[in-house]
DNA sequence: GTCTATAATGGGATAGAC
DNA sequence: GTCTATCCCATTATAGAC
């Protein structure tokens, strides 16, 4: 019970994530967002300085619980199980509470790289995690299916993916996950 | 030689394809697109009678060359062949003139999901690649492989992500793509 | 087919009271 | 910490001349 201070502060930024998944981030307005809460534009810039600083906020927090992961990871010996456990730890990240960031990450490119990109602090922890996820650097189609790996587990944490077609419940996506960062020819646990 | 009308239309499309991929729908003006082509906005509206026009009319083109392809595949039987000669056509489209509204789609869920939704004729269509690209339909880890072989085909035609980290050529991409679409287990060229 | 000019709307952001 | 009121600006879109 330590830092309890402002809720309203973590409340904003629930809710406008919410919106710039579902809406995207242009389309979403301060006024929208301020709705939703209940509260007017002004107080919204008592908590953050502006739009984008939410934004930041969010790839923030990320960032830091990516840190954990790859320090992790970065400790392991280069080899098949730890990276199919670097997967299972990536994907508990977008199961639990970074799933819309993630999200929003994959569905919001242009944004990120005309609006964000001179203070996104994701670019060069995702590099790193490509990096671990592949066994020979020289391999493009290694690099390719680590970035799919990665698409495959946001998608199974995607609601509306789900109730779509090709909707796929989280564990059908780690296990594709899984596959895609094995050796070829060599799955553990190939069903079928 | 036969119908070479309005140059003018298809140079809108292009341009404003160019710079919605590059900065996303809502971030891209018309007051911009005008610029680049050196005309006025009032001059754009002659041709599209709405900024959400120009989208579709660019969607309504895929549509139709995604038609064709669909029919083909609709003819064959199920087996694995067809499976891997449709990711051969498909591919083909994204290398040629649909790459970029291809990778548009992509990377701007939000604005598909929201403004275009009702008047977007790529949702069946899509539907039906996928279901021809699955051979088990209740294998859900097949649904998102055959997802997933898509996104690796416009990854693979991306120049920016080629330039950074994890880039990829588009043969790569579509052998990892026809991978994808593959009998696990049962993968003709593997190499390593 | 393209222009100038302008209407109409909504956005992000600030000032200052409470 | 939240409010009201307002500023300023960019946007989509239209009217009407050329």
């Amino acid at each position: 019970m330590a830092g309890r201070r402002s809720d309203t502060r973590e409340r904003i930024q629930q809710i406008a994530l919410e919106l710039f998944v579902e809406q995207g981030y242009e389309k979403t307005s301060l006024r929208e967002i301020a709705e939703r809460l209940d509260v007017t534009k002004a107080a919204l810039y008592y908590h953050f300085r502006t739009k984008e600083d939410i934004v930041a906020s969010l790839l923030d927090d990320l960032a830091e619980s990516l840190d954990e992961v790859l320090e992790w990871g970065k400790a392991q010996e280069d080899h098949v199980g730890a990276r199919r456990e670097l997967i299972r730890r990536l994907a508990e990240l977008v199961e639990g509470k970074f799933g819309p960031i993630m999200r929003f990450m994959q569905e919001n490119q242009p944004a990120l790289k005309t609006t964000f990109h001179e203070r996104n602090p994701l670019v060069s922890r995702m590099k790193d995690v490509f990096q671990l996820l592949v066994a020979d650097e020289q391999d493009p189609a290694a690099q390719l299916r680590a970035r799919l790996s990665l698409v495959a587990l946001v998608f199974g944490n995607s609601p509306q993916f789900r109730d779509e077609n090709g909707g796929v419940p989280p564990e059908v996506a780690l296990e594709v996950a899984l596959d895609l960062v094995s050796p070829r020819g060599h799955r553990p646990g190939a069903a079928t």
